[in-house]
This record gives C-alpha cells, sequence and structure tokens, in this order.
DNA sequence: AAATAGCTCAACCGCCATGCT
DNA sequence: TAGCATGGCGGTTGAGCTATT
C-alpha cells in the first residue's frame, strides 16, 4: 500500500524495500503475523514493527489494518438504530470528525462510520437534491430522521422491555434471554454480561426490564445492498430516511425529490421524542466530559448489535441538561 | 444467463500535528 | 530551532458483491 504514502511515511525502508512493498487486500497469513506480532509486542511504531513482523507492508498499512480490522475490540456489522441516532447527532454537533464520533460508539472505527455516512446519509441527500451540508437537509435530519429513529428505539425498548419482565425474574446473574417478535431477535444481559450497559452510574436499577437491546439479523436488515460476507456492514431496519420522509411530512409526501418537500413548520411529533428544533440533545451533550468508553462498554467478539438503549439515550440527555445548569 | 448499474467497505492518499533528537 | 519519524485524521478510490434489466 502507500504508494506516494511509502515514500513519504516510511523512510526507515531502502527503495529496494520499497519495491516489493505489498498493497491491497491482506492476506489471511499477513493477518494472522500482525496479530501475533501485536499480541507479543504490543501496538505501537509501526513501521518498526512491519520490518521486525517481515510484512512487506508500511507502517501506516499496518496500523490501519489493526485498528480497523484486527483489533479484538472492534465491531463490524449491524449500526443499530441507537448508533445511527448517534452517528446523526453528533455529526451535527461535530461535523465530519469521524473519529471523535467514533470514540463515542465503542468498537466502531471511524471508517466504518465516516463509510456509514458517506454510503447511507449521503445517498439520502442526493435523493433530495440537496447537499448534505444544506440547511435543508440538516433540518430533514433534525425534525424528520432523528425523531423517526427515537419512536422507533422507544417502540422497541417498550416491545422489548415486555419481553423482558419474564427474564429479569428469572435471576439476577448472568442470563440470556432470547426471544423472536417479529422477526427481530432480542437479548436480554445482565450488568456483567457481555453486552448491555456497564457502568453503574447509567444502570438504573428501575430500568432492569429495559436492559434489553435488539439484534438485527442481516436478513431482516432494510438495506438491500448489504455485503454478502460475515464481515459486512449491516445497518439495522429503518435506516432508510425515504421511510421518514414520506411517512413523516404532511402533504407532498410522494415527492422525495422535491427541493421543497416540507417545512419545518409542518412537522407535528410526538411529545415522547424530540423537544427541540435543535435536535435531540438540544443543548448539547457535553461529550467531552464524558467516558466514552464507560457507559457503553462492550466486549470483544459477541456480534450483537445494539448495546445503547432508549435509558442510555435518555441518560444522556439528562447528562446534557445536568450539564449545562 | 449475461450485462449493467449501484452499493459497500477495506485500503490508500495526502496532509497535518506531535514528539524526539 | 530545524529536521525527521511517527501517528492520526479526513477524503478518496476501486475491487467485489448484489440487484436489476
Amino acid at each position: 500500500m502507500d504508494g506516494k504514502g511509502a515514500r513519504s511515511s516510511n523512510t526507515l525502508l531502502s527503495s529496494e524495500d520499497e519495491m516489493d512493498l505489498r498493497r491491497g487486500p491482506w492476506t489471511v497469513d499477513e493477518d494472522l503475523t500482525l496479530i501475533n506480532y501485536v499480541a507479543t509486542h504490543g501496538e505501537g511504531r509501526w513501521n518498526t514493527l512491519a520490518l521486525s513482523a517481515g510484512l512487506k507492508r508500511t507502517g501506516k498499512s499496518c496500523r490501519l489494518r489493526w485498528l480497523n480490522y484486527l483489533r479484538p475490540d472492534v465491531r463490524r456489522g449491524n449500526i443499530t438504530l441507537e448508533e445511527q441516532l448517534l452517528i446523526l447527532e453528533l455529526h451535527s454537533r461535530w461535523g465530519n470528525r469521524w473519529s471523535k464520533i467514533a470514540q463515542y460508539l465503542p468498537g466502531r472505527t471511524d471508517n466504518e462510520i465516516k463509510n456509514y455516512w458517506r454510503t447511507r446519509v449521503q445517498k439520502h441527500a442526493k435523493q433530495l437534491k440537496c447537499d448534505v451540508n444544506s440547511k435543508q437537509f440538516k433540518d430533514t435530519m433534525r425534525y424528520i430522521w432523528m425523531p423517526r429513529l427515537v419512536e422507533r428505539i422507544q417502540a422497541t425498548a417498550a416491545a422489548s422491555a415486555t419481553t423482558t419482565v419474564t427474564a429479569t425474574t428469572a435471576t439476577n446473574n448472568a442470563y440470556t434471554y432470547g426471544s423472536n417478535l417479529n422477526n427481530n431477535k432480542f437479548e436480554v444481559h445482565d450488568h456483567k454480561g457481555k453486552m448491555g450497559l456497564t457502568d453503574p452510574s447509567v444502570m438504573n436499577n428501575d430500568l432492569v426490564g429495559s436492559h434489553v437491546t435488539q439484534s438485527y439479523t442481516p436478513e431482516n436488515s432494510s438495506t438491500g445492498a448489504s455485503s454478502s460476507d460475515s464481515f459486512g456492514t449491516q445497518v439495522s431496519a429503518i435506516s432508510d430516511l425515504t421511510e421518514y420522509y414520506t411517512v413523516t411530512v404532511s402533504g407532498n409526501n410522494n415527492n422525495t425529490n422535491s427541493a421543497d418537500y416540507y417545512q419545518p413548520s409542518q412537522i407535528s411529533y410526538s411529545d415522547s421524542c424530540i423537544t427541540s428544533p435543535s435536535g435531540l440533545f438540544p443543548q448539547g451533550l457535553d461529550f467531552q466530559s464524558m467516558d466514552p468508553n464507560t457507559p457503553w462498554n462492550m466486549q470483544s467478539g459477541d456480534s450483537s448489535d445494539s448495546f445503547w438503549n432508549v435509558e442510555s439515550m435518555l441518560f444522556l440527555e439528562q447528562q446534557l441538561m445536568n450539564d449545562n445548569m
């Protein structure tokens, strides 16, 4: 990799070595070599690592491969409704600060979030024939997309909370409860489980019954053009903006390409969702003061999807308000 | 069945910031 | 202080896959 990058960022390599630099997709052997080397020697000093491990890759390539793919805690797969919502909110706040946004989605890489944004969000902007950075599109996200996401999240949580009641009475220790409701798989984990909230500060005992995460399987994902392999990122159901502006907006619903398809004043949404035109977290979350890893820790190797839940979001809102008082 | 279009995402590129000597 | 090495970040690309015609 790094044709020019190899020259600019890896002067340890001789020109002869440069000629041998590999680029393109990583092989299984290369992956194993990198994994074993990092396991033994740790991360960092990527150029030295590449040389010492005998990888004919630049340090940059090794670093990227490790961070975006091989790292044990990296999550790939369904981007949950909650994650989508958070991405939208954080992007509205920070713009294309992908790495910053990624800090608040544990296990997600900036690259994955960036890809999500470009493939899903920008696609809808394109469909609307407006710029993704335009006020019009931002309003669409704020007034339509995000409220609908919240509604869906809440609906999911409400439905699954009912399912959880019986499970929570069974035991307070590790349990995994699965059910099949409307073709969605629901999973419940306790505080020590592999998924779900782990920080007691956000674990209101009264809400135990809501510690539910919903797992969308690829087959019930709404994204028709998802990759075929198990590593491909899938986006949870209801990620399609088209549904939002066709359902929510009063009048002119059918013309999704219309440049003036709605006015904010036309939008009405329930009391239970967005409360401010400025977005889901109207007064600004103090994300900087939060530990990105604390409330939503998730251990590696768990392919389940949603480790956010409505309580998490409400917690965020609460903290937001507290921080602004 | 073949061709084409569209989509996804891993990987690359280039720039910048930081730390070290 | 200058020069270099390294890490990090955001933008972009293109191979591979799926869906459609």
